[in-house]
DNA sequence: GCGTAAGCGATAACGGATTATCATTAGGCC
DNA sequence: GGCCTAATGATAATCCGTTATCGCTTACGC
């Protein structure tokens, strides 16, 4: 079974305080906070479980490794700033995705990506 | 100076033919159709060239590497086919993206990615 | 046609992200 | 507290896309 070990509630507590999709290079650097001598090794085994668990989900963004947030919010997309380089949620969604494509084409879903400059790097 | 190679040419007439981003490995494969012998290796090397200059734009999309299309076009955005795999151009932008993220936040660009069945493969 | 260097093909090497290995540590049930 | 084994940390290994290397070929200005 599961042990509850200072790691991994240091490396959920990351995500959960973040509210925003991670790297596991940043949640390495958030946990540590927690759990100082924390080895990169042991966050990527975590975020594996944890996105098999159901409990964290792969975020794809273009050019770039997966970032994982905490799974089962509604349907939104993402702010990627240029800047600091975080990604941040986005609530809104224009919708009309469906009719873009071109005859025949039949859309299942979409991703918006947007970029630019966040709150406090620019706003 | 540049040669025009019988390989160059088919890596261009490859794209240029497909009309829609291509990965180092679909063109090659296209362009083998011209010069079968064609080496891997020759196709990253004119694709990097022709990225240098200008001829070629990278395609960045989630989770996966870049793929490449002709550059100069306007505004598109791309449409992803789960089962061909293929990378097709759409047309039609909603638009309204600059109001969508959270207040303070600068949007600068935009991507949009549809998923689903292009029109040979579900249509 | 000749000469020369750009380009080619095959393959080794590279780089960055991720995973496996393994000796050691430490949850958690008794 | 003791035991058992999951979890950890350090690091080697792996994976995969891309780039470098190198001997050979060939485009092209003369």
């Amino acid at each position: 079974m599961s042990r509850r070990t200072p790691q991994r509630r240091a490396i959920e507590a990351a995500f959960r305080g973040a509210g925003r999709p991670l790297s596991p290079e940043q949640c390495h650097e958030l946990a540590r906070d927690r759990v100082p001598g924390l080895g990169i090794a042991t966050v990527y085994r975590n975020i594996r479980r944890l996105v098999e668990d159901g409990w964290l989900r792969a975020v794809a963004l273009p050019g770039e490794p997966d970032r994982y947030e905490v799974a089962g919010k509604h349907h939104h997309h993402h702010f990627h700033c240029r800047s600091c380089d975080g990604v941040f949620e986005v609530e809104e969604c224009p919708g009309g995705f469906t009719g873009m494509a071109p005859g025949g084409f039949q859309v299942e879903r979409h991703e918006v990506i947007l970029y630019g400059l966040c709150d406090g790097c620019g706003g």
